[in-house]
DNA sequence: TAGAGCTACCCACAATTACCCACAATTCCC
DNA sequence: GGGAATTGTGGGTAATTGTGGGTAGCTCTA
């Protein structure tokens, strides 16, 4: 582990009745393209008992998405099934989702391999940050991250005024 | 393998709850004209157990599909079949689609040739993409792909919004 | 019917990947 | 505070995968 975005996160992310996934984490990509999913993250995505994998997708802002297996499963039928072939908008766009896409189940030590295009579309070379963000992770080169939470953290309470939030 | 476009894809397609070919892979189509399918592609495919093919037809923006014989098979009997003989353009396309179609099945090595003819239709010379695409393999020649790619990953945000996915 | 060309099937090998083990650093818990 | 468990990271090995080539059988032609 690295000590400059030190890693955090909560353990109720291993519960079935999580919540959300929350917290930053900081890894370090290896020369096999390996890259450790946060530990909090590792359980509770088990649907079928063989079947504890993630989705990983091209994501926005340069990020990979990574959604528990059942729940991309979900996201595919109710929306993605009934695009029609006949359509070139949307032939583009399934073609982008699924080309770019991996199922990846984590090996014993809890580390996924991040195939060379999504690694490309993300910007990944060797520091990586994995965000737990609600329903999904994200996955970022670390650079990318630190600016843009730089950039956008600041106009925090903007944005939820924006919003309209009622905590 | 080459290296540019390097291969990626997950091994849970070959599961049987499989929720739809992904991945991209680059190979070359050797001298003979046959080409890898995708490792994680092979498997999973089986409908009756001497029926482990790919039905091998004419597809959209210049690449060959490639379904699961099975499921090809429904689409024909559901949509193609009640396609009437008397309409000129029904004909046009019940034919130019049968007309340029194989069913082939992979060699002990996972190999499919691809015929003349839809080597030609799609401009294959010597470096391939197959992309998997949900319900779909896709066959492109390399450097149409990366084009296309090129041209359509930028506009990824855009369409998402375009189609309202939530994901 | 013999020969030429073509295709399907098989073997072989190099490169890559997946899987497992090991260990150090950190965290957890009493 | 200290021992035990967890976690992050590196590396080795066996299995898989990609690719080239050979041969037997088939088809078509002369």
């Amino acid at each position: 582990m690295t000590d400059e975005t030190e890693n955090s996160g909560s353990d109720v992310a291993g519960n079935s009745r999580n919540y959300g996934f929350n917290g930053q984490f900081r890894y370090s990509l290896d020369e096999k393209g390996r890259v450790a999913i946060p530990a909090p993250f590792r359980r509770g995505v088990v649907a079928a008992d063989d079947i504890d994998s993630f989705q990983l997708t091209v994501g926005f802002d340069n990020a990979l998405f990574a959604f528990p297996y059942e729940y991309w499963r979900e996201v595919v039928e109710r929306q993605i099934n009934n695009l029609s072939v006949m359509e070139a908008r949307a032939r583009s766009f399934t073609r982008a989702i699924f080309s770019n896409a991996v199922t990846c189940k984590p090996d014993k030590q809890g580390r996924i391999t991040i195939p060379p295009n999504l690694r490309r579309y993300a910007r990944l070379d060797s520091e990586v940050v994995i965000a737990g963000v609600y329903n999904r992770l994200e996955i970022w080169a670390a650079e990318i991250w630190e600016e843009y939470e730089r950039l956008t953290l600041d106009r925090f309470e903007e944005v939820v005024e924006d919003f309209d939030i009622r905590f």
